[in-house]
DNA sequence: TTGCTAATTAGCAAAATTGCTAAATAAGAG
DNA sequence: CTCTTATTTAGCAATTTTGCTAATTAGCAA
């Protein structure tokens, strides 16, 4: 649903995240240490990502390792150069009404 | 600042006015006209994108003819890429990172 | 079991977004 | 000037998002 992602992306933070995530895996609480927020507002945008399946989790026993899904972003982007004409493939894709 | 430009594009309604803008500068009314919403709820919609500076518009004796601004939209998609180490520099690399 | 750390969920209030109708503005025609 | 058309702005209610604190779950270890 791309709706989901363009909405996660629309948060600095959420897109911080992202940013973050670039350089590799990690983990809840070294992520939630890079905002001034608390922790179960991270945790909030994490989730947000997440179910934009923009990111994907996997716990490590006591803890949970965040990374970014590339192919997605990848896709998002697709998507936005598709508004101005420019194809990569031929996923012409929007076909989206309304929600 | 970057932050309208995604916040912008969070809606379905704000992407397809996008969407039929790429083939070409529309009107106002025929912009509306699209959709099921109300004309002051597409002209708020409208002033978003413009806002985020997405889109523009130029008066057209009665009537306001918007367009698409592209390279606004083509630098976010390189924000996008930017997210998963794809660097858009215009001088080389750019086909092999984006592979 | 208890205790500790990591992370999420619950619940609330403040703020922002959305979409409507009604009113206002802008430009041209007569 | 008035009238008509095109579009935006004002103002309001419903909904969604945000961020907090407090409570809860999950795993691990003694």
């Amino acid at each position: 649903m791309q709706n989901n992602i363009f909405k996660a992306l629309a948060h600095p933070d959420r897109r911080k995240v992202l940013s973050l995530l670039r350089s590799g895996p990690k983990l809840a609480g070294d992520l939630a240490a890079e905002f001034d927020s608390s922790w179960p507002t991270m945790s909030r945008h994490l989730s947000v990502l997440k179910e934009a399946d923009l990111i994907s989790a996997e716990r490590q026993g006591n803890q949970i390792l965040y990374r970014i899904n590339t192919s997605v972003v990848e896709d998002t982007a697709g998507a936005l150069l598709a508004f101005i004409g420019v194809s990569q493939n031929d996923n012409d894709d929007y076909e989206e009404a309304a929600e």
